[in-house]
DNA sequence: TGTTTATATGTACTAGTCGTACATAAACGA
DNA sequence: TCGTTTATGTACGACTAGTACATATAAACA
C-alpha cells in the first residue's frame, strides 16, 4: 500500500494528510518487522514525509510507534460484568492470553514494553494509551465484586491486577515457561481460593 | 579505572587478559549508563580491545553485558528454609523488591529484560544465567512446603513464581503503580489465603 | 481577494553504531 | 624451534539519531 502519489515536492502539505500517511507507514512497519523497525528514517521514507516533521510531532520513534498502534487497534475495550466474577475474569484472561500469544500481536506488545525501558516517552505513551485504561477497567470490576461480597474487604484491588495480568506479562517477557489458557486458569484459581492449606 | 597500559599495539594479547579487561570495561559502562551504553564500539575502546575480538566471543552487546553482570554480582543466591513458608517467602520478596527498587540495580535489570525483547542472544543469556536458576530455587522451596502440608496438593508450583516474582517484575517494567514492601506483603497474603470470600 | 504566517520540505551535515574485510604480529602449543 | 591460533589496526558500507538552513506552499487573516 502506501501509494506515494507523485507530488510537486517542496512546500507544505496539509497536516492531517501528513499525519495520516505517517501513522499508516508506521503501522505497516510495526506489524511487519516489529517496534525496532519503526525508525524516523524509515517512516519518513515510506510515508513519505520529512524527517524534520516527525521530530516536531513525536519525541521518539517509540512514541510514534505507540500512537500508530493505538490508532490501529482502536480499542474495542470491554470488561463485561455478568455478576459471576470468576467467569468474567476467566473470559478476560483467556482473551488476554490469546492476544499475547498471537504471533503477530504478542511480539509487538513485548517489543513496546521492552523498548519502553530505554525510551521514557514511549513508557509514558504506553501507560497513558494502553495500560492505565486496562488497569482501571479491571479494578472497577473488582470493586463491584467487592460490593457484591465476592471478594474479601480491605484488599488493595490494584495488586490483583499485577497477580493476574502481571503474571501473564511475566511469561510473555521472560519465556521460561509457556503462556497458555491453562496458565490463566491456574493463576485465577490460585488467587481466588488461595494456595495455602487452612491453618 | 581501566588503566590502559601502553602496549606495543598490534599482535595477540593473552586471551584471559583480554577477557578480563573486556568484562571489566563492560561492567563499568553497564553500571554507569545502563544496558544501552554497552556497545561493542565503546567496550572495545575502553577495554581496550579490538572490536573484531568482541564479535568473535559474544554474539551481541547485550550478551556481553549479561555476562559482565553475572560475573560482577557473583550470585550469593540463597533461599533459606526455616520451615515457616510465609516468613521465608516474605524475606525473599522483600529482598527482591529492595533489589528492584535499588536505583543502581533496578534500571539495569529492567534494561536487560527490555533489551532482551529485541535481542534473542541476550534473552537466552538472561534465562540461562539468571532467571531459570532463581525460578528453580523458588520451586524447590515450594515443593518442600507442599511435602510439609503447607500448600494445597496438585498445584503447578511454577505458576506461583509468576504470581509473586512476576507481579513484582510487572511493577518494575510498567510503572503504573509503586513497587514497595507493602506490595510484597499484599501479593503474598493474597496468594496464600486467597481473595475470594468463602462460597 | 490579497497578504501574512505557520509549517512541511529538500539538502546537508555531525556523530554514533553495527557488522565485515584484510593484512599483520605476537602468543600459544607441539 | 616452528607452525598455528588469535588478537590487532585500519578501513570500509549501511543505518540511525539529531540538527541547521533556506525555500515553498497551505492555512489563516486582513
Amino acid at each position: 500500500m502506501t501509494e506515494a502519489v507523485a507530488r510537486p515536492g517542496r512546500g507544505r502539505r496539509p497536516s492531517a494528510e501528513v499525519r495520516r500517511d505517517v501513522l499508516a507507514a508506521a503501522t505497516e512497519l510495526l506489524l511487519a518487522d516489529g517496534v525496532a523497525a519503526v525508525t524516523f528514517e524509515r517512516v519518513a521514507q515510506a510515508a513519505p514525509a520529512s524527517k524534520v516533521t516527525l521530530y516536531k510531532w513525536w519525541p521518539t520513534p517509540g512514541a510514534l510507534a505507540a500512537e500508530a498502534y493505538f490508532a490501529h487497534v482502536e480499542s474495542g475495550l470491554r470488561f463485561d460484568d455478568s455478576g459471576d466474577l470468576t467467569a468474567d475474569l476467566r473470559a478476560q484472561l483467556h482473551a488476554f492470553v490469546a492476544t499475547l500469544t498471537d504471533e503477530r500481536i504478542g511480539p509487538v506488545i513485548a517489543g513496546f514494553i521492552g523498548a519502553a525501558q530505554a525510551d521514557a516517552a514511549l513508557a509514558e505513551a504506553w501507560s497513558a494509551g494502553y495500560s492505565l485504561e486496562r488497569r482501571r477497567l479491571a479494578v472497577e470490576r473488582f470493586a463491584r465484586a467487592e460490593e457484591a461480597g465476592q471478594l474479601r474487604t480491605g484488599l488493595d484491588l490494584e495488586v490483583l491486577v499485577d497477580q493476574l495480568w502481571g503474571a501473564c506479562y511475566h511469561r510473555l517477557l521472560v519465556r521460561d515457561q509457556p503462556l497458555t489458557p491453562a496458565f490463566a486458569d491456574a493463576i485465577l484459581d490460585n488467587l481466588l481460593r488461595g494456595v495455602a492449606t487452612a491453618p
